[in-house]
RNA sequence: GCCGAUAUAGCUCAGUCUGGUAGAGCAGCUGAUUUGUAAUCAGCUGGUCGGCGGUUCGAAUCCGUCUAUCGGCUCCA
């Protein structure tokens, strides 16, 4: 007998080879038919791989993401299978899943190309497949047969591939007449395949690598059920609709221009009164937080960005140096505001008695991202971070960690993102190189975050490979209404600014002690939080950020100057919004008005004028009848 | 930066393949209308067809180049 650990803690036993089917089944048998794959000791395997020693469990089903990957990473077999029938002697290279759905990149035969004209007829060839209902078969394989059977096959990618692999954990994975290497898990039987969908093609260097041969990527996604693949195609449709950069024109936003460059986003009247809102919200939790608002300027020396460490890594890719008329002065646009702030640390000696010093500022940067990346507002060349660098002790550093987390969690929902997870990034053990700063300091890094993690009232998850190139981060991402997931900001350790700085404070022991230093960015920054609000609001904001609150209608000119003193009214309550007093029918008006998602249309006419009120309209609702002047007032308030 | 595509009125788009100097709807303006819950009617204005260069008797249309945008890739302090 075994003993099998669930991820509820509990224990159970089971005979020495039981697969994770059997498992399921002695839960229930709906989860036997459901379960796809098995975490069993944190390694993904087959629902049907035989256990032998004791182990912790976790079964995938549809419903989480590893059984979603493993279904999709069956169909790219698939979708294999049925390029191979469709065009004989293709090449493939990898063909994994990811967060949704599937891709495969592939060679076609010299002479070939294919288009999204051909997906109907690879999407037909797959399902035809699929209703084979044949078994994902795993099967064990020697290196030197592996070769041997991808040399026959002329497959010059997959040979590649075996050359990196150990003999002894090699994997070949085969359904109906296709076989591929493959770590895999798999689901036991193409059957479960109902839908199908090929969604875009393009290139893709082999390896990700730019030197090498660009192939052909085919992704795609697939669905047990036929409806689901409605809906995503539907969720799909709703997004594009919602695309920040459409409504950012829609409802003037803000603007790019050709003559100002690439990259350089400028915020229109109501763009700007959206982000100044958001910022003032933020500053004031800032603020009773115990932050202190500063400014530093737009440029600073070269020098500054060689004491940083930035020049060395990004200098050749930055902006380059601004000249001036004196020789050999060099200035940069500041790619971020570390390096002012900890001069301004260096502004007086500190004491410990002053820390944690908490520096925060709305800092304007300006980065050279690559032509291919600039996207909207998601991707820029020049932002606004919603920046705070806090310098502590590093024994302060666990309580300001979760100080900032909890900013973090207020301020995302009460601007209506509620479904919010924290990842820990930390280095890629494999590429240490890649990092600057002892190895010491970014073990004790490493661990705070981890240890402040287990205290935290958030989702985490940890992501290796995902450290900034100074310190590990913790970065934060929100789920919005379409279930995507965005990420947005982030808090950092940093031990390695303070020593190029050299930045200290005395201690209780009236000794020079080095700080430890924080950098964090709830929103990361206004450009790219914007464009995740605009997307997961769809445009209607929530009523406190609003750039225009009510438009009140008249029906006819004669109400124009009534709705005037309405007005008046309403601003002295701090109620903001405008008058449609435009020669137009109320249909229109109305119209207009709710497609500018203004929240509250407010009507008056004859009725409304001769019993000082007006008749409410909520934006997407309808109408909601005739009340006084105060009583939308208060019903105005409550909503807020 | 790389691969591929696109750029015509404020917006959305037709015209480009097959060269003969532009067209629609909406928006805007003017007038009529004075409107009761998602588009009132009529008239008018508006474009060196992204920039520059080339081919040609003649270029929105063909070629080159630059800029910007879109979809991927790589990248993201």
């Amino acid at each position: 007998m075994i003993n099998i650990k669930f991820p509820d803690g509990n224990v159970r036993q089971f005979a020495a080879g039981s697969t994770a089917m059997d498992i399921a089944a002695s839960i229930s048998e709906g989860l036997a038919r459901n379960v796809l794959s098995a975490t069993v000791n944190g390694t993904l395997t087959d629902r049907n791989l035989p256990i032998t020693q004791d182990a912790t469990i976790a079964l995938h089903t549809w419903r989480d993401q590893q059984g979603k990957e493993t279904f999709w990473h069956s169909t790219a077999h698939l979708m294999a299978e049925a390029l191979e029938a469709l065009y004989p002697g293709i090449k493939f290279g990898y063909g994994p899943a990811g967060e949704n759905g599937f891709f495969y990149d592939v060679e076609p035969p010299e002479g070939q190309a294919i288009s999204s004209d051909d997906f109907p007829k690879i999407e037909q060839k797959m399902l035809e497949l699929a209703r084979e209902k044949n078994d994902y078969v795993r099967q064990e394989v020697s290196k030197a047969d592996a070769l041997a059977y991808f040399t026959e096959k002329g497959d010059e990618y997959k040979v590649e591939l075996l050359q990196d692999l150990e003999d002894g954990t090699i994997t070949f994975y085969t359904q109906g007449g296709f076989t591929d290497l493959c770590r895999g898990p798999h689901i036991p039987n193409t059957g479960a395949i109902k839908a199908v969908k090929l969604m875009k093609v393009g290139g893709a260097f082999w390896r990700g690598n730019e030197e090498n041969k660009q192939l052909t990527r085919i992704s795609g996604i697939s669905f047990p059920k036929a409806k689901e693949l409605k809906e995503y195609l539907e969720m799909l449709e709703e997004a594009k609709k919602r695309d920040h950069r459409k409504l950012g024109k829609e409802l003037e936003l803000f603007m790019f221009s050709e003559k100002v460059g690439a990259g350089l986003p400028m915020w229109l009247p109501k763009g700007h009164q959206l982000r100044q809102r958001l910022a003032n919200y933020l500053e004031k939790k800032q603020e009773a937080a115990g932050y202190q608002q500063v400014t530093t300027p737009h440029i600073g020396k070269k020098d500054l960005y060689v004491t940083s460490g930035h020049w060395a890594k990004y200098g050749e890719d930055s902006f380059q140096p601004i000249k001036t008329p004196r020789e050999g002065e060099e200035f940069m646009l500041k790619p971020m505001n570390c390096p002012h702030h900890c001069e301004m640390y260096k502004f007086r000696p500190r004491s410990y008695r002053e820390l944690p010093l908490r520096l925060a500022e709305f800092g304007t940067v300006y980065r050279y991202e690559q032509t291919g990346e600039l996207h909207g507002l998601s991707r820029v060349r020049g932002f606004t971070q919603d920046d705070a660098h806090i310098f502590c002790t590093p024994e302060q550093v666990k309580g300001e960690f979760l100080a900032v987390v909890d900013i973090v969690q207020e301020v995302l929902g009460m601007i209506g993102f509620d479904d919010v997870t924290a990842q820990i990034s930390l280095r890629d053990p494999e590429t240490p190189d890649k990092y600057i700063g002892k190895e010491e300091n970014w073990q004790i890094a490493e661990q705070s975050i981890i240890d402040a993690c287990k205290e935290i009232d958030m989702k985490t998850v940890t992501a290796y490979g995902e450290a900034a190139f100074y310190g590990p981060k913790l970065d934060f991402m929100v789920r919005d209404a379409l279930g995507r997931s965005w990420q947005l900001g982030t808090v950092q350790v940093d031990y390695n600014l303070p020593e190029r700085f050299e930045l200290e404070y005395i201690g209780p022991d009236n000794e020079p002690h080095r700080p430890v230093m924080i950098h964090r960015a709830p929103f990361g920054s206004m450009e790219r939080f914007t464009s995740i609000l605009i997307e997961h609001t769809a445009g209607k904001f929530p009523l406190w950020l609003a750039p225009e609150q009510y438009v009140l209608l008249p029906i006819s000119e004669k109400f124009n100057d009534y709705c005037e003193e309405l007005k008046t009214k309403l601003a002295a309550q701090d109620i903001r919004g405008l008058v449609d007093d435009r020669n137009e029918t109320i249909g229109r008006k109305i119209r207009d008005n709710e497609l500018k998602r203004i929240p509250f249309l407010l009507i008056v006419g004859e009725k409304e004028m001769e019993a000082g009120g007006v008749a409410l309209r909520i934006q997407g609702e309808g109408d909601k009848g005739t009340m006084s002047l105060d009583n939308f007032i208060s019903f105005f308030q409550e909503q807020l």
